[in-house]
DNA sequence: CATATAACGTTGTCAGACAGTGTGACATTC
DNA sequence: GAATGTCACACTGTCTGACAACGTTATATG
């Protein structure tokens, strides 16, 4: 029995949030999908069942629904009879992952620039890389690139946009994870990144597009052939702290 | 043990298909949302789990399992105590679908110019829309309407892309299927369609793109209202078979 | 050394259980 | 009679336990 007191009483009820209760699974595939972008959970591991039930204190079937989400999302990969490993990326999925971000953050450009979306977002967000190229640590950068064009999408206020880019971001860094020679990040990705900020802010979307797309491609390139770009310097790095907010990826409630 | 019998036994080895065994989660998921996309589950509709199972002939830990993949693909939808419903759209879904269907389909057009794949498959599906035109139903209509699509789609080659597509058909679907005003599809889409088609296959990427933006945008519109296009054509229908085939939808092999 | 066999761990699937929660019918109160 | 309280029922959310099928590794055998 909930009793709201008011005083005085004839006021207007205070505001109530809805109470959103995410279910269990939800919690589950937050964490494991974590872990799989902080690089804790690595490519090609296996998940035993049993083990990490008891490690994350659920029943195995609960955990056995939330893999069954990651599966859906590519971020892990069901073999029958051998079960469920996090997703290993081979040489062919770099340009399909990167293809489906230009799709992803192409449209999220023109729905900014149609509708007249705040960028500040964006800007924001290009702050944040900025400091995080200066810190040149590979990881750190690699989180702050991902968040900036997370916020890209986000700033185009389309949901389902958004959550696919979450997915998108976790398939990236699947891609680098493996990769044997290590994260590895260049550093000259801020002038690009600045100018498709500034595209963006003055609604210029075919050289937004343009320098998405040189954005993309370079990106996919040196995952191909690292040694590509000569005079880019570049920061390796095998591991590092993860810097991600818990809450980071969580995708949308999924109650209506 | 497999043991593989050749005669001569210097010749090559007869051909093998490597064999596929969908595990059982995704055969229920395939059903359900084949029987989504057909209608035979109709927006909002809850889903009882015991009942479901029985009526699937599985236990309800693996029916749980199959719906959890449903609701990451956002075709079901959670709410907690309450079990599993499939999603029902509102106006505000209808933008932001057809904002990832742009994304998609945009990006394939890009891809297949880009890398000049085969626009075999999309000249197979405008033939086969032209003739559902004259059939006048309007769930056949629709049907190769979305086929058209993903035809598109398919030929950029990429798994990942096809893949969302397939996803956002059923969406698409969902759509017309939660309008109480039924069922109902424009008959002058095909003007645009071949327009698409050509475009792309002519290699002409923006003016591809520009087509491609008013189909979308003319579908949307439709939904928001329908009397919008007062001179088009329409034909309305609140049921009708659905002509999928079962493989259809099915995505992906999981399995690597 | 290659092959067969055995042993073990793990997955795939199921039945059963039970507390928590939602739902609708009915009674009650002001 | 509208709002509130009560009760019973149905269903979900989660767990335990079970077991056959499958994979994998170690061991034995020719």
């Amino acid at each position: 029995m909930i009793v709201i007191v008011t005083n005085p009483p004839t006021s207007e009820l205070p505001v109530l949030r809805r109470v959103v209760r995410s279910s269990t699974i939800d919690l589950i595939a937050d964490q494991l999908r974590n872990a799989i972008y902080s690089g804790s959970l690595e490519p090609g591991q296996s998940i035993n069942e049993v083990r990490t039930a008891e490690l994350l204190v659920v029943s195995r079937p609960s955990l056995r629904e939330a893999l069954q989400r990651l599966i859906s999302e590519g971020v892990m990969t069901h073999a029958p009879g051998r079960g469920v490993h996090v997703s290993r990326m081979r040489a062919s999925d770099i340009d399909d992952v990167y293809a489906v971000r230009e799709a992803i953050e192409s449209q999220a450009v023109r729905l900014i620039i149609r509708h007249g979306r705040s960028v500040h977002r964006i800007s924001t967000a290009l702050t944040e890389l900025e400091r995080a190229i200066e810190d040149n640590v590979a990881r750190t950068i690699g989180d702050a690139d991902l968040t900036f064009h997370h916020a890209l999408v986000a700033s185009s206020g389309s949901v389902r946009l958004s959550d696919l880019m979450k997915v998108s971001m976790v398939h990236t860094r699947l891609l680098s994870l493996s990769d044997e020679r290590g994260y590895e990040v260049r550093c000259d990705l801020i002038d690009s990144h600045r100018e498709l900020a500034e595209a963006v802010a003055a609604g210029e979307e075919s050289r937004s597009l343009t320098v998405l797309a040189r954005i993309m491609a370079e990106a996919a390139s040196r995952l191909h052939d690292p040694e590509d770009g000569l005079e880019a310097r570049v920061v390796r790095g095998r591991e590092g702290e993860a810097s991600v907010d818990d809450q980071w990826l969580r995708l949308r409630e999924s109650s209506q």
